[in-house]
DNA sequence: CTTTTATCCTACCAAATTAGTAGGATAAGT
DNA sequence: ACTTATCCTACTAATTTGGTAGGATAAAAG
């Protein structure tokens, strides 16, 4: 029960973008490589997942830094999760098709459903806004 | 974010000996596996694991059935996750002794905190007796 | 107008994890 | 003596994870 670093690293970068907001120049990748501790090579792959995903564009041509598509403050944990994976699903009986042996009416996947829906509502009532307030509030004394 | 199978086929054994937790005989490992539809090789491994953590027992010598090592009631969710996981730690920054590389005070840590003990609370806070009730409600008209 | 540099794009890969199977030992019941 | 159910240790194929590598493209700097 891990949630990847992927996830994890893009989380980190489109802090930093919400963070720049109000910078109209965006953010160089090699600069959030830096700041992150990862490779560009490596941030590479998570940027072009979020550039996919639409969450972030460059604002000038090809050697520009980026910004976020939209307000941060509509962009939750869960979009950026999701530019990396389906739907939350924490058991495959969940998905849509997905198959189940047992006979009877199964009480397990209620659990899980409802513990799914738990996860889900968490990271979609988070968005990236509130977070960079509070990285203000806690780090700019 | 999956929960493995182990975990589920062990919810779906466990629930089994919840519903018989009156009969002193307790349940065949092979009537588990046929029920549940996996193999008698397999369920070996499961069964070793919640041996292990100490949730289950074998009521008389080598060929007896199993049994509930104490009341379903007092057996939660994330009793059986940890039977096969360490501590829920959805990041490994979570974990004691986890590095993080960032130099500010980290928001997302934080964040991650809070949802992963919103999991954890919610494993917790479900037993083996409640889900047995509602198995029954469900399943017998 | 050449060199540098930052992004873009496609492969590839080693290590770890997952979801099992296989083989046989042990011991109880018939 | 035979069958059968649990116990115990190995092994393994497939998938996922967490990257690296190489080079193309295009803009900007000199």
């Amino acid at each position: 029960m891990k949630f990847n670093t992927k996830t994890r690293y893009a989380l980190r970068t489109m802090l930093e973008l919400a963070l720049n907001e109000e910078n109209d120049e965006g953010v160089f990748q090699k600069d959030i490589a830096e700041n992150q501790v990862v490779s560009v090579k490596y941030l590479d792959h998570i940027i072009a997942s979020l550039k996919a995903a639409d969450l972030v564009e460059n604002v000038g041509g090809k050697k520009s830094g980026y910004k976020l598509t939209r307000l941060a403050e509509e962009i939750s944990v869960y979009d950026i999760y999701r530019a990396f994976e389906d739907e939350l699903a924490i058991i495959d009986c969940l998905l849509h098709g997905g198959k189940c042996p047992t006979k009877h009416l199964c009480v397990m996947k209620d659990y899980w459903t409802g513990l799914n829906q738990s996860i889900r509502s968490n990271m979609e009532s988070m968005n990236m806004k509130e977070l960079a307030n509070r990285h203000i509030s806690v780090n700019d004394k």
